[in-house]
DNA sequence: AACTATAATTATGCAAACATTATGCAATCA
DNA sequence: TGATTGCATAATGTTTGCATAATTATAGTT
């Protein structure tokens, strides 16, 4: 579906802030069908968990909880492990496709396209998935790689340094030798440094480098009324127990 | 939503054959509701991967395809070892929770209710995965589970023997037991048992215990025949390149 | 001036009607 | 007699409209 596939994109590449109301009738306008279409959008993006459905009120961009970065990172890895593991036992690896992958890759990095990278880190990943076979496995890749998009977009690129990005394309080719050889030990260890190495950026994002020894009163962290239809969209996200971040687009646009 | 749960239910506990169509103004009629609230739980659903839409043609129940009982067996194992590997770490387990899901599971075995046998069963992973509290392996938890409760129904229940059933229900304790001490490596082993001995008995079952060095010709497995609307449903399942298995719905009814 | 209550507006949830597509049957032609 | 084409029927995909619930604005009161 047309709208379900460009609303994903929006949403993931954080062209649409996290904790925004989705409008229908906005929506339907936008890709000229009736509200239909976009409900039925909405509710297929809600079950991938990219939207929530507030009853009775209105929909919104699930808000990305970088308290989930430890879990996204525990999961990414046991699942691009295990598909490691079993691409490299399944004999079906073809080193052409695989070397295209890190081609695109090195040419992304070359390039300095952010979001080219991210696909085609991505891609691989998911090119491994099928070739393990297993559809529980691609199913679950392609889910967390999804969920991680926006944290990635936001903390990744602005935190690795060009030494490391090209470093990840050096990681991904040795994974591919481990895999074409068919030893799934040392694809193990190749795709486990691959992701380390990542969740190092990512960390070393999150990770406060001004205010931690700061000395603060509560009229310090305090945010003065923003009121009418941004005050809504404030009060959904931050009544929020988990942490749920704030893209810098006011403060960038 | 109410017909969401209630068509959910129908197919995963089999009151739906996998591959038959869902009329859409029949189930309206059913659930005495519109057209519109259908096509949200189908849309749902089709999410899941618990129906396929057939674009402008009908919708179907998913097969079930039993060539991936290997996949989600890899797969619950990965999974339930990292969920109770981090339960174990957590430590947030309460012995008398625990418990109580076990004492569960043991009323059901006792009272031989292979459903809520079943029931029981998944609660209690779903309990580890909460306790891991790793939002995304709970939510691969309960992805794969629901995946897999067709295939049990017609698969382990009929193999399993009560002592079997015994036994998983004391290697869920000892698990339990893993995960109060806080030990991860041991929960992993238990949590390693307790699944693999669910294969064992699935894979007995899938394995055939007839035909195998019978002599066949063509003709001995050529099927009569069956027309209009049941012959619709039938290539629908036939024609997948997967072993869709056809449970005894009509040998039984 | 601030707070409350009521009214109006806006958006969602559902239903019914319309349009489009595919299937099945029948009729005609080879 | 068999195959192909056209029509009818049935089911899906979409639009439109209405009812309900929630939020906002306004007016009145304290």
């Amino acid at each position: 579906m047309q709208v379900h596939e460009s609303l994903r994109e929006d949403i993931l590449w954080l062209r649409i802030e996290p904790g925004s109301a989705l409008d229908e009738v906005a929506l339907a306008e936008r890709f000229e069908v009736s509200r239909t279409p976009i409900r039925e959008a909405l509710l297929l993006l809600s079950g991938e968990g990219l939207v929530k459905f507030l009853p009775n009120r209105t929909t919104i961009v699930a808000p990305m909880l970088m308290d989930n970065a430890g879990d996204y990172h525990d999961t990414l890895l046991i699942l691009s492990r295990s598909v490691a593991r079993t691409a490299a036992m399944s004999g079906r690896a073809d080193g052409d496709l695989l070397f295209s992958h890190i081609d695109r890759s090195r040419a992304a990095v070359r390039a300095g396209d952010m979001e080219s990278i991210l696909r085609a880190d991505h891609a691989f990943l998911r090119h491994l998935a099928a070739l393990s076979g297993n559809i529980f496995l691609e199913r679950f890749i392609d889910q967390i790689l999804d969920a991680g998009v926006r944290m990635y977009v936001l903390h990744y690129f602005r935190n690795a340094a060009p030494d490391e990005l090209h470093q990840s394309v050096e990681q991904m080719a040795e994974l591919s030798c481990a895999i074409l050889d068919g030893d799934p030990d040392r694809s193990d260890r190749r795709v486990s440094e691959m992701i380390q190495a990542d969740i190092a950026i990512i960390m070393r994002s999150l990770a406060p480098r001004v205010g931690q020894d700061m000395e603060m009163t509560s009229s310090h962290v305090a945010r003065p009324h923003v009121s009418n239809r941004n005050g809504f969209r404030r009060r959904l996200t931050r009544s929020s127990p988990d942490q749920a971040i704030e893209p810098p687009f006011q403060a960038e646009g």
